[in-house]
This record gives structure tokens, sequence and C-alpha cells, in this order.
DNA sequence: CGTGGGTTTGACTCAAGTCAACCGACGTGG
DNA sequence: CCACGTCGGTTGACTTGAGTCAAACCCACG
């Protein structure tokens, strides 16, 4: 824990990484900008660390930053009084923290591993984001995309089965690694879980147990095997596909 | 009703509905705009009617127009492949249609009453969206605001109850029509409901004969009265969002 | 090798779905 | 003007999928 603290100040402190070796480069909010865009990026950018577990933002708090995460995963999420949670969208690498022009946060940000973030003051970032010609289109985009995940796993949660959401879920992930790694895709796609159950079930709107006892009866079925608690292989993808219910699958 | 209609269909052969004259004029995409900017809109705008039941658009279509809902309501939805459809969001009057960018919708889009559009043909909209400094930084807010929504409908499918979840309809219905009327909130808020149970069950992610359940309960409870199949009057706003189990309610 | 967090499995419960009958308002046509 | 059909809604009886509670399990780690 201290370690670690002082691990991240020192990354908060020293770090001005180069923009043109930063890993989400391409893809992040700053993947349109221009020489003199990104310079004023630079400028006002920090790193900071959060640790597994850690809170990156929650409900009411007034944010003082804006940024993309450089690596790990985040959950996004939101509870009711008795502590029932939903989680609402995962964050990746570069992907966007924050809603210029709206400090106050309506949702709780939980680093699900140790996280790395990319950090803008969020009053410059506005300020950037009325002259940039390439800021707001991208934010624009990432927004959209981010709706249309949103509203894809509304369906999931209010329509699908327990099986179903698993198998969504394994098909969504698997789709995902093969494209990153542009990997093809063939039988036995190899998948390493980055959640445990409990997160999954509340990413699926399920317990843990019902997550656990679906999982138990894929594998059963043959169309993926478990090895461990994290590991899992996707024997047949069209069969999972099949699982999903999704319209295009039929 | 039939006025309604017939009022609708002189709109489209002559119109050229003045702009400043606009019902939605303070809240929809344009809100923000010039005088310069709002003419080019106006030169491109055309009025269409969709009928109740209507398809305004279809997953996989190429859309031809975006633009904003004058008058009525309209439902975007998916479904699986077996029919159970979930509905992902109510559009109401100042509420946009469509992605600039991405001609291809992702959802399908129904008139639940008889609807009219301010539409923009697609290509010319995203020609002006690149020019105009008040057109883009609205239609991100605006899908920052969709976002929310869809978020906070999320943890309603993945986690509250059946009659959570009425509660909470209606409730954000009453909170959205007294703020629409300028009204103050007191005791017996009169609604009327523009939706079917169906309709209904299909938004909160249940059948409809448990919405039916649910409101005779609520009714028995002494919470809500039902007049007729529509009219519905809250008693008691508090005794109503208690019920809905929201963090900031407890 | 113990200890503990994450996971699996079993037995039981219950909220919501399914299936079906019935109700009541409305519009149409004999 | 009444009979009829339709459509949306309500209610009841029964079923079932997922939740709850609890015990056992399995590595991973110190």
């Amino acid at each position: 824990m201290d370690a670690h603290l002082l691990h991240s100040s020192q990354l908060e402190n020293n770090s001005k990484r180069d923009c043109s070796a930063c890993p989400i480069r391409h893809n992040a909010i700053c993947s349109r900008c221009q020489p003199d865009e990104l310079n004023a990026l630079d400028q006002m950018k920090t790193y900071r660390m959060f640790e597994k577990g850690e809170a990156i933002t929650h409900i009411g708090e007034n944010m003082a930053y804006v940024g993309s995460l450089v690596s790990g995963v985040a959950a996004i999420s939101k509870s009711l009084e008795d502590g029932r949670k939903q989680i609402l969208g995962i964050l990746l690498p570069s992907d966007f923290v924050g809603r210029p022009g709206h400090p106050v946060s309506t949702y709780d940000v939980v680093a699900e591993t140790p996280v790395e973030m990319c950090r803008f003051p969020i009053a410059s970032f506005e300020k950037l984001l009325n002259q940039s010609p390439a800021l707001g289109p991208r934010l624009l985009e990432k927004t959209f995309d981010e709706l249309d995940t949103a509203r894809e796993w509304m369906l999931l949660l209010g329509r699908k089965t327990a099986r179903e959401k698993l198998a969504t879920f394994l098909h969504m992930l698997a789709i995902k690694m093969t494209r990153l790694h542009a990997m093809p895709i063939v039988a036995d796609i190899q998948l390493e879980l980055p959640l445990t159950r409990k997160v999954l079930s509340d990413y699926l709107g399920l317990t843990m147990e019902t997550v656990s006892r679906q999982l138990s009866r894929l594998s059963k079925d043959g169309i993926i095997s478990i090895k461990g608690q994290r590991q899992i292989t996707i024997h047949d993808m069209s069969a999972l596909l099949a699982e999903t219910s999704d319209e295009r699958s039929g």
C-alpha cells in the first residue's frame, strides 16, 4: 500500500512520458490531434496510478480531472441503497473518464486492477475542447460508442436469460481479444478472465452463484472448458453465438 | 387527434415553418445556433409525419436523414431472435435521431403516437456539423444525457424488482411532467400514461401481467390510484420515491 | 501446510413468467 | 339500437429460473 503509493507519486512527479510513445496514442481522445493540440494536451497532462480497488471517482464527487485510462481495467457502477450493485461499463486502455461541462460525477468508477491514468485538469481540458477541431468530434464518437454499448447491455439485462448473458459476455470478450491481438477466429480460443465471479455477476445482473452454475453448464455442454478459475477456452464460437439469442445469430 | 393529423399533413406539403416559432427551438440540436447556422439548417430541413406504429428507422437501415422529434412519442428498441423486445429509450419532442458519421442504424425506432420530425439530409448535416461551433457541443451534450439515462436504466433493468421498476418509472414520469408544466410538486399529481401496458413492460424488462399486478398493488397500498386504464394519480411522492430503492432516497 | 479468498455445488424458496379465463370500453355493421 | 368482435387490461392458478443460504472445495500464498 505505502510502497505502491510512493511509486504513484513518483510517476506523478517526474513523468512526462512522450505522447508519441504512448500505448493508447491512436485510440484515445487525442488520437486525431495535430501536433499543436497534442502539445497543448502534453503541457497539461499528468499521470496517476490507482491501485486495485481504489476509487477513481464516486457519485457526487466534484471531479478536478478528466482523462484517459492508459493501462489496467476499471468499472463504472451504480448501486441501490441496500447495496445491490450494477456495473454499467468496463473501462479499458484508451477509454475516457469524465464529462466536460459537468464536473459532478454521476457514477462510481473503481480500478479493478492497478490502473494508470493520463489526466487533464477539467477546466483546461474544457477550454481546449472549445478550440480544438479534433478533440470534440473524437469525444462525440467515443460517447456514441459508449451509448451503443450501454444499450446493447440494456437488452442483455432486461431480456436475456442467465445462460444467454454468460454466452454473450464470453462471445464479446473473445471478439475483443481476437481483434486486439489480431488473431484469427479459430477453434479453441483461449481467454484469461479479467474479472472475479462477483464482479462478473454485477456486470451481468446476476448472482455469483448463478454465474458459476452457468459457466459449469456451458462447460458440461462442451462449448467451453475451464482450467483453474480464470482460464477459459472456447471450443465452438458459432455454438456460443447461437447461445446468445442475438438477432444476427439466428 | 384528427385535427392534429390534418394539421401535420398540411405541414408536410407546404411546410417551411419558421424556426423562431418552432416549439422545440430552445431544446433541440439547434438550440445554440446563431442566425447564420440556423439559416443553413432552415434551408436543408423538411418535415415528415409518422403515424402511430410506423417505423422511423430500423436496424441495418442506411439512414438518409437525421433529425429532431417535434411532436409525439417514439421508442428506440432492440429485439432477440425469438421476438423478446427491450425498449432502450423513449424519444420526446426535441430529442435527436441518428448518428452523424454512422448512417447505418443500430436500433429500431418506432412512433408510439403520431410523430412529427424535422429532418436534415445526413450528408448535409455532417458537413454543417464540421463547421458550426454550436452544433457539435450541443449534440455532445445530448448524447451524454442519453448515456446517463441509458445507464440509469441499466441499474433498473439489472437490479430492481418489479415493484421498484414501476415506482421508478412513475416517479420519473411525475418529475418530468411537473418540470415540463412548471407545476409544484404537491400531493395528488395527475398523470396520463402515454404508453400501453405492453409497451411499458418492454421498457421495464417485464411482462404485461407483472406490470398490471404491480400497478394494482401500488394502488392497493394507497400510493397511487388508477382511473380507467391511463389516468394515474400519485398520492404520495415521497412514499413512491422510497419504493424506488434509489441511493438518494435512503 | 495451514489459512483464507474466491469458487463450486446442493437444497430450498420465491419473484416473476406462463397460460388461460374474463372484463369492459369502443367501434362497426346488421 | 343492439349484437358482436376487437383490443387492452385484469386476475387467478400454476410453473420455473434465478436467488438465498449453507456447506464443501481448491488452489495460491505466506
